[in-house]
DNA sequence: ACGTTACCCTA
DNA sequence: GTAGGGTAACGTA
């Protein structure tokens, strides 16, 4: 059938039967399998299908509704409602969440609401397109939905291509759109175990309708109508209107959005592909690549003599700001050199200036003296355009070059843009922001062990890629430029916070931390004696010698040889044996114990004392971590390489690894860090009257808490209220569910549930903010920071993950406030140290703390001006405290 | 050789 | 219940 012109309105909203195709792919498809098993048939169908619809209706917003888990209204009224219908097949079942990732990859939203079918969903969406005058496309396989068609309303069913427009509706089942409900109630549903007439079908259905016009006139009638189907009529009339009630799609069920919530978003190649791949749609991913453009070279210079050099000098002096890229042989900055630099002035040209390609046969290169005594003045005085600059900052800081002016970072750009939108490397923002295909490194290196080095390059290959870098950096800076500025609070929080941060996080990282190795070599022996003696005393307890560290081998032992009982499960529905099972199981048995103490023992070995001594740079003689400024979905900083966000100190053992992070001869540790900045952060955005007197009286919140919902009135609190306390209130931090709390006290459902129900009591502020943060950010799809950094949560509205995205949009404001305050005090605390006369720098920061270095003899004053930059950072409702220490050891600065 | 899973360290 | 990163084991290439 020749598509109809009329279904590709661009001015249509489109709504999806996600249920009625998963079922429709699952049936129609083979029972396809990716080569490890898993099915496939249906992700396959769906997808093709979702994809066609996104062809058809370039512009249209789209939304996909599935029925949710559990009975809905019909089930009330009517007990055998889909009694019949056989339960999800085992091979559909583990298809529904590939389907759900793939369409949100796709940019569809999906619309699950809890207790209500996809119909009724549908035909109230409908229904308010149709109040608004906006044509609606539904693409469905169900003819039940026939029902909703309209002058502005028409279904496709995107399968069949078929159209059911009020015309097409007549033609298929002869009878108008809204006489669909009695003629399905008249026939029945075998399916939907709607009994029907007994013995009318379509034929007589629609003869009856014809004469008659609806089922009440039937009724009405059905005196008149002669014969054994007029008795059954007659018998079956409350029957006739209970199918009625069921066949009624409803059109006024309450929703929390509405269809100004459909849209598409943009495609999100890199998980596509993933999926694709991981799926193994061998087509799709070929069709998804193939759609992108791969990025012209023509306009590519490779710069190799010195009349060239001096030619793009020339160009580059009145260039306004340059994208910028430094091409190196390692990833590590602390031993990378320089094999290249990679300029592009505008959008026309990029050039290459290789400088250390030294494979054989490579051609004679300008010499690195000359390109960077030339070029020096250029970059410290242009303002730059970079991806990920911090890297190149700290490689040119070992060639005296000191990149200080910053135009902009597109990962940085993207990152505020939209934290999860996208990865933030170049390769994943060019499929993402400009829709082109990149070379990648792995194109020009190879992957695995036997991946080349960039200097071990040939010229003709590196050079088109490195100039592809600054060339793809300017165009995604070009792109990304207008769409930030459309948001204000976002190009500040990019222009004031995280652009700025940049040579604060390079100064840091170059800077590095000083740890003891002999001293984490000692930790290490002294672990290593007491893991083998534990491993020994396994060995007894079990009969037979194992693995320790094998969770298959201890689910051998305890699960089957010992027979003990399974706790919980893991996600991959596995007996446990993580640390709670261990601690339940410990209670009656040996075995357990020993292997809770080795684990504590062997993790601090293997990722702290044996681990950090190797991370040391022969070079600088320190340990240098990489802060991750584009990874967390909040705004926090990551650390790696080695993480420096995870140094234990719960235990004395644990603690024991801190007091190897030490200061040099002449120095000491300053540890300042914030004290209880996520709650007084509630505090401000509340506004709670209760939160915010507790925190300016400068009382113990906990203990404050714990008075306020646990204790008698004049009476004293009890330690083990306060520790009650103390979990609500980290559990206000993280969006909390009676769920979440039972599980951190170890306490009942409904008792946790009456905690909850008394501190928010007494913090009603709290609660209305909580109730707020969750509407605003299912009306917008975010949340913000009380800087205007956003956080998108695609899961608000979906029944599956809507739970977790709404602790998601509580927590977000407070961890991300609480980060911003901390860059910006790290900005002011940089700015001040670089004017004043202290020997003292930065080297660390654990999220709410920051740890200095300081000359002996300055201590007392960066203390002073360092705790009162970091209260100043921010001025909210309550007042930022800071706790500090000083020692020659992180242990015991903290 | 590489990716995933289970576990565990931090704020 | 939020947000991260690292390690060993394990299964598949």
């Amino acid at each position: 059938m020749a598509k109809p012109e009329s279904t590709a309105d661009t001015d249509s909203v489109i709504l999806i039967d996600g249920s009625s195709y998963v079922y429709r792919a699952y049936h129609a498809l083979p029972p396809l399998t990716t080569s490890s098993g898993h099915p496939t048939g249906a992700v396959r169908g769906v997808t093709t299908m979702v994809m066609r619809i996104l062809e058809d209706h370039p512009n249209s917003p789209i939304g996909m509704i599935f029925d949710a888990k559990g009975d809905t209204f019909r089930h009330e009224m009517y007990e055998e409602y889909k009694a019949n219908r056989p339960p999800m097949p085992d091979d559909l079942r583990p298809q529904i969440q590939p389907i759900y990732d793939i369409v949100e990859a796709l940019g569809i939203k999906i619309f699950v609401v809890d207790n209500v079918e996809a119909d009724d969903v549908i035909g109230t969406l409908a229904k308010e397109a149709e109040e608004k005058g906006i044509p609606t496309v539904i693409s469905t396989g169900d003819k039940d939905l026939a029902q909703l068609v309209t002058k502005n309303i028409k279904l496709v069913n995107t399968m069949t291509n078929e159209v059911l427009d009020q015309k097409g509706v007549e033609k298929k089942f002869g009878v108008l759109p809204n006489q669909i409900i009695d003629y399905l109630a008249l026939v029945g549903d075998t399916s939907d175990n709607i009994p029907g007439v007994n013995k009318v079908g379509p034929k007589t259905a629609v003869n009856w309708l014809s004469k008659y016009g609806t089922v009440e006139s039937i009724i009405e009638k059905s005196d008149e109508i002669s014969g054994k189907v007029g008795e059954y009529l007659r018998e079956g009339i409350e029957q006739l209107k209970l199918s009625q009630q069921l066949t009624t799609i409803k059109k006024d069920v309450a929703l929390d959005f509405g269809i100004e919530d459909l849209a598409v978003n943009d495609i999100n190649q890199d998980k596509l592909h993933k999926l694709f791949s991981e799926f193994e749609f061998k087509t799709l991913l070929k069709n998804t690549e193939a759609k992108k453009t791969p990025v012209t070279k023509e306009n590519y210079r490779c710069v190799l003599t010195e009349k060239e050099l001096n030619d793009l000098v020339k160009e580059l002096k009145t260039a306004e700001f340059l994208a910028f890229d430094t091409e190196t042989d390692s990833l590590d900055f602390t031993q990378a050199n320089l094999v290249g630099l990679s300029l592009a002035a505008n959008e026309e040209k990029s050039y290459y200036i290789p400088v250390g390609h030294d494979y054989d046969g490579a051609p004679k290169q300008l010499d690195l003296e000359v390109v960077l005594k030339k070029l020096k003045p250029i970059i410290e005085s242009t303002p730059l355009i970079g991806q990920h600059l911090k890297f190149d900052r700290n490689v040119l800081s070992n060639y005296d070059i000191t990149i200080n002016e910053i135009e902009n970072d597109t990962m940085l750009m993207s990152y505020v843009f939209d934290p999860t939108a996208t990865r933030h490397n170049l390769d994943a923002m060019a499929g993402h922001y400009l829709n082109v295909k990149t070379t990648t490194f792995e194109d020009v290196a190879g992957k695995g062990v036997k991946q080349l080095t960039f200097n071990q390059i040939p010229l003709e290959k590196a050079s088109d890629y490195a100039a592809e870098d600054a060339d793809i950096t300017f165009r995604c800076y070009a792109h990304l430029k207008p769409k930030l500025a459309k948001t204000p609070s976002l190009e500040k929080v990019l222009s004031e916070i995280e652009i700025p941060l940049v040579p604060v996080l390079s100064d840091m990282e170059q800077a590095g931390a000083l740890v003891d190795k002999d001293s984490l070599k000692i930790q290490s022996n002294n672990l290593g004696q007491r893991i083998s003696g534990l491993e020994e005393q396994a060995y007894r307890e079990a009969g037979k010698e194992f693995n320790l560290a094998s969770t298959k081998d201890l689910r051998a032992i305890f699960f089957d040889e010992m027979e003990l009982p399974v706790v919980k499960k893991t996600p991959g529905g596995q007996p446990s044996t993580d640390e709670s099972v261990l601690q339940e199981l410990a209670n009656q048995y040996e075995l357990p114990k020993i292997l809770l103490e080795h684990r504590t023992l062997a993790k601090l070995k293997s990722t702290y004392t044996d681990s950090l001594p190797q991370q040391i740079s022969a070079k600088t003689g320190r340990v240098h971590t990489s802060f991750h400024q584009a990874v967390t979905s909040t705004g926090r900083l990551s650390s790696a390489d080695p993480n420096l966000q995870n140094i234990p100190i719960k235990t004395d053992e644990g603690r024991l690894i801190r007091t190897a992070f030490v200061a040099p001869k002449g120095y000491q540790l300053l540890a300042v860090d914030y004290s209880q900045i996520e709650l007084r952060i509630m505090a401000h955005l509340s506004e709670d009257n209760g939160l915010i007197s507790a925190f300016e009286n400068g009382e113990d919140i906990h203990s404050v808490t714990a008075a306020e919902v646990f204790a008698e009135p004049g009476e004293e609190v009890t330690a083990e209220q306060r520790r009650g306390a103390k979990a609500i209130n980290f559990g206000l931090i993280y969006g909390m569910s009676a769920f979440g709390l039972s599980k951190a006290l170890n306490i009942s459902r409904p008792v946790a549930a009456d905690y909850i129900d008394s501190y928010f009591h007494k913090y009603p502020g709290v609660k209305l903010y909580m109730e707020r943060t969750k509407e605003l950010a299912k009306e917008k799809g975010f949340v913000e920071t009380f800087f205007g950094r956003r956080l998108y949560l695609p899961g608000i509205h979906s029944g599956r993950s809507r739970m977790a995205a709404e602790r998601a949009a509580i927590n977000a404001p407070m961890q991300g406030t609480a980060a911003d305050i901390m860059k910006i005090a790290m900005i002011d605390i940089h700015k001040w140290l670089a004017s004043s006369r202290f020997d003292a720098r930065m080297i660390m920061q654990v999220h709410d703390e920051v740890i200095l270095e300081v000359k002996d003899q300055d201590t007392a004053e960066v203390e002073k001006k360092v705790s009162q930059i970091m209260q100043d950072a921010a001025k909210l409702r309550v007042p930022l405290e800071v706790e500090s220490g000083i020692a020659k050891n992180w242990g015991e600065a903290h």
